[in-house]
DNA sequence: CCCTCGCGCTAATGCGCATTAGCTGAGGAA
DNA sequence: TTCCTCAGCTAATGCGCATTAGCGCGAGGG
């Protein structure tokens, strides 16, 4: 590639050190405050140096300072599924929101990781000619990480945290998730005290953690658990009622929707004649106007912490792994039972 | 810093010489696919060196590479107002599904320029140590951009675009918007059809340029614009009434929402006794049932040529200016005039 | 008068890569 | 044989910065 045009070549060190009058090195030393005993800049020095570093409005190349000590004040985020594409999207904005709220607090940028191209319907961290390394850690969002990935995040030693509980994979894998085992436990225990005897889960309860987590949450305190695939929508609610049960659990609230929605047809009453109950905030578009009794994911509180997590991680700190309460929601679909 | 325990550090190109048995030099030119007439490489180089980087899973360093190359494929995008707190939120949602969509089409990351810190209110594209060469370009985002900034951007030929059109800065301003005027136009020429005579805008009409824009659409076909503030919502249905005009276009989507929201508890029906017009999306929560005649900004697609326009912009393309057409939304609220 | 000592600074180096300017050895031409 | 060519590489350099080692100098001590 040419050299730029010089005359529109952009300010470095050098320059503002000539203007100033000094080496390369005051400039680099006043700009990142090294006022260390080993090396003391006088303040007449420091001001001439500020002055012109002011009245050129230099600033420092982030890669070349990235190269040279290893720090960038940049976080990455990889989110698995679509973020802004709006199928998920309402779902994934508040991690984003918390994301975005803490990197500000702490002066950092953030890199998304758009250019991760779609495999298999999948986006894999790890990508001919990833970019990960231009942050100095990573945020990584999604319902079903990549286990492939996170091993080898994992073995590199790359600074991450996850948003979402992680099964160890090869090590520790830090991460900030929602304690939903908690959550639909206080659930179950509530709707017994109603006087719910046999009630159902209706969801997959395995495969991603978040699901295997509602699940274990619910066999713990039932008895034998019973679990309702959501399978097909249109004879979800026929399936519901034949399982003779008074109380569903929703691991996803677009099915407590659906199976609301379908029961009224039939002339069902909710929570008259079932209640049910939402673990977690809609990942899919689900249009209701039902006030659902549940919980709330706390997800912005959520994206916070992980960002808090991995900076301290950065900072040489030990991977921690944390759950954050979930927020139960009152609601109007939990009831004592009448037959 | 102390260097980082060699265990763990990470693969260079030097390493994957050392196991291909050949020069660093080598690994760059087959990384980089250079296979000019001035360095050759035999397929079988080639596939020794491309078999390590694969075994051992080498991604190059990007903050080296653009160090020395002066690419990145990273493409900043720096908002103006808040993108992820919700407020606005829902306004700039569609733009970045937009810049997001064409970045992940041309293999780019983005970088949010979050940590920009707010200054009066505001924030600013230049301050103390802002983070912009890190990326190749930027997309610019909000309603109001800082004169200073933009005309700073310009003199230091950093490429940007910006996502709605802006006034000339000490320089050509590249920019993708809407085509406002005519939108507007177009919809004053179809009430005057309908048999409006007397009509009047309701708002700023100045300031940013989308508003500009819209009142000069709207200036250019009616003969002696009247023109209403919006000022406090609470008499804005008193000032209509006494302007005594049969149609109303609204710069801003919740005016007309609260506009029809107020008239309606006076007894005054819309279109029967007067007409409203949207001129845009909502940009702040507006609720309504009300299907508004109007028309829609083409977020989305500003969002993707926005990305567009800034890659050819840094492959040395010149600036373009470009304006996309609104789509007119047929809506309830306009009809002929009664009175 | 020499000899520390510590203050205030700078020369030099390297981060990992892309790029330019060669260098080397084999094969062909003279 | 000698020279040339050119394919196939590599050494060297610099991108802009942070950092390390250390230089020069004046003050204070012996």
């Amino acid at each position: 590639m040419p050299p730029p045009d010089p005359a529109h070549r952009r300010l470095t060190q050098r320059d503002i050190a000539r203007l100033a009058g000094v080496s390369q090195t005051t400039v680099s030393l006043v700009l990142n405050n090294r006022a260390g005993a080993d090396s003391r800049i006088p303040a007449e020095t420091r001001d001439r140096v500020l002055r012109v570093i002011r009245e050129t409005g230099y600033v420092a190349d982030p890669a070349a300072r990235r190269l040279a000590a290893r720090r960038n004040r940049i976080l990455g985020v990889f989110t698995y599924e679509p973020v802004f594409p709006s199928a998920t999207g309402d779902f994934y904005h508040p991690f984003l929101v918390g994301i975005e709220e803490c990197a500000e607090q702490f002066g950092c940028d953030l890199l998304l990781f758009t250019s991760a191209p779609t495999v298999d319907g999948r986006k894999r961290v790890y990508h001919q000619d990833n970019r990960l390394r231009l942050a100095d850690g990573c945020v990584l969002l999604g319902r079903e990480l990549d286990r492939e990935d996170l091993a080898r995040l994992v073995g590199e030693r790359y600074p991450f945290v996850s948003v979402g509980r992680r099964d160890d994979a090869g090590g520790t894998v830090p991460y900030v998730g929602a304690d939903y085992a908690s959550a639909v436990r206080d659930l179950v225990v509530r709707a017994r005290a109603l006087g719910h005897e046999r009630v159902a889960y209706l969801g997959h309860g395995v495969g991603a953690e978040s699901y295997a987590d509602r699940f274990r949450g619910f066999a713990g305190v039932v008895g034998r658990p019973l679990r309702l695939a959501p399978g097909e929508p249109a004879d979800m609610a026929e399936r519901v009622l034949a399982a003779g049960v008074t109380a569903v659990f929703a691991e996803e609230y677009a099915d407590a929707a659906a199976l609301a929605d379908l029961l009224g047809r039939r002339g069902v009453t909710v929570p008259g004649d079932l209640s049910i109950l939402t673990l977690g905030d809609p990942t899919r578009p689900a249009p209701t106007d039902i006030d659902f009794t549940g919980f709330l994911i706390p997800r912005r509180e959520m994206g916070r912490q992980a960002v808090e997590d991995l900076t301290e991680l950065i900072e040489g700190g030990p991977p921690v792994q944390r759950l954050l309460p979930c927020e139960l929601t009152e609601g109007v679909t939990l009831a004592p039972p009448t037959k």
